[in-house]
DNA sequence: TCAGTCGGTGCACACATGTTCACAGAGTAT
DNA sequence: ATACTCTGTGAACATGTGTGCACCGACTGA
């Protein structure tokens, strides 16, 4: 409990901890491309680690926790990436090219955490569809953001952004799963995934200028409130 | 073999199999409300299903057979709702609100067959995968098909058809997800959701008559082919 | 140097799983 | 009535699973 006393170069126990525990991880994530989690089980991933099953609880209290700590890590790269982006002034150019080349970019380099979260984001349990759906909601509000900077959205009310940025973001998910089912040495089925991503992204974005005058079917700006959650 | 011989009425014998299959099917879907198809055993599904366990290859040869029939199972039913709904000429007047309406009936009348579905679309078994990748894909034609009735869109090209059709597959397969994910017993939250998923169909829709006309992403009508595929 | 912390090991247990096999007993055909 | 075809049974197997426990050995802080 000393609080005080901290060794500031950290250790080589700490290490070493932190070594096999993303070991663990990988590992997980390696199995997770040809199973779901609930099907993976603690020995196998320690197996496919280089540990003994015993071992797991050292990092981990359960899968579970591991699971969680995987969404996480999934999530940071992506947010990582985009947020890269973001700074780029080009982005604002032509947002569809670059959001679809953007996330084609992210599927191919982390292609298995966006396995991991595609098949998980509806999979068998609980908590860790619960905590995709948190992410992604995260992520539609980034995106829902970055919309707003954009001079024919600026007078949009939040509701709406978010609106329409949760179409894109849908668009976007079925895109990238698409891709990773698709046959990994065939560029050509590929590039007709793309092509068809930027074409409904561009059908979305088409019906934009319509949206406000349209009051087809709802109030357009009913609620307008600094909302957090 | 013998193939004249056939006894008008049925037989008890086929009649109490075909009773305890379905009872095996009702169960998987049953304990597939919790859990994932790759977690599920079969000794849980012959369990629920009051058999015991070496009968079950009295009916299918293996898990995932029953899985690919359970599929079937559900996209029929599917079917058979929208051509119901087809036969409906009110249907052409509000194409949103019915089939937003429509997909929300479906979705609480058959929520475990849709639940099923939601799940193991991007799944951990590549078999399940697939055949729901094909079964979405038939059905998002059917909705292309009526589509093309549509007056505003009859000089669409099918390409276009498709992707608009795609495009809203994918929202209303957001939508039901959410809708089954949401709390059972608050109907506040499901109006929202349902309200959303209309302003997004309705966003879509509005992009279309800006679409032929607009060049942005790709040729607008490149090869227009009577294809049956 | 020495006691202590801690990541990793090995054994053990009580399960659950898929699948086999011989067998029963009702339903069916002759 | 007899012989046959089936659906469902029950025991058995080899294997996989999560987790508790005592233990080791290396790194750590005083």
């Amino acid at each position: 409990m000393n609080v005080n006393t901290r060794t500031p170069e950290s250790a080589t126990r700490q290490e070493r901890k932190q070594l096999t525990r993303q070991a663990l991880l990988d590992a997980a994530l390696e199995l997770l491309e040809e199973q779901s989690f609930s099907s993976l089980s603690l020995r196998q991933v320690t197996r496919a680690a280089g540990i003994v099953p015993t071992a797991f609880y050292r990092h981990f209290d359960d899968m579970e926790e591991l699971g969680l700590v995987l969404i996480d890590e999934s999530f940071r790269t992506l947010r990582t990436m985009i947020r890269a982006a973001r700074a780029d002034p080009r982005t604002n150019d032509h947002v569809i090219r670059n959001s679809v080349e953007l996330l084609v970019g992210y599927v191919h380099e982390h292609d298995t955490h966006f396995r991991f979260i595609a098949r998980e984001r509806f999979g068998g349990v609980a908590a860790l569809r619960q905590a995709i759906r948190v992410e992604i909601r995260l992520f539609a509000s980034d995106l829902a953001t970055d919309l707003a900077r954009l001079p024919y959205l600026e007078r949009w009310s939040t509701e709406d952004l978010q609106l329409l940025a949760g179409l894109m973001v849908n668009a976007m998910v079925s895109t990238a799963e698409a891709i990773l089912d698709a046959p990994p040495k065939n560029p050509t089925a590929e590039a007709e995934i793309i092509a068809t991503a930027r074409r409904q992204l561009g059908m979305i974005t088409l019906g934009i200028p319509q949206w406000r005058s349209s009051p087809a079917s709802g109030p357009p700006a009913a609620a307008r409130q600094g909302s957090s959650t």
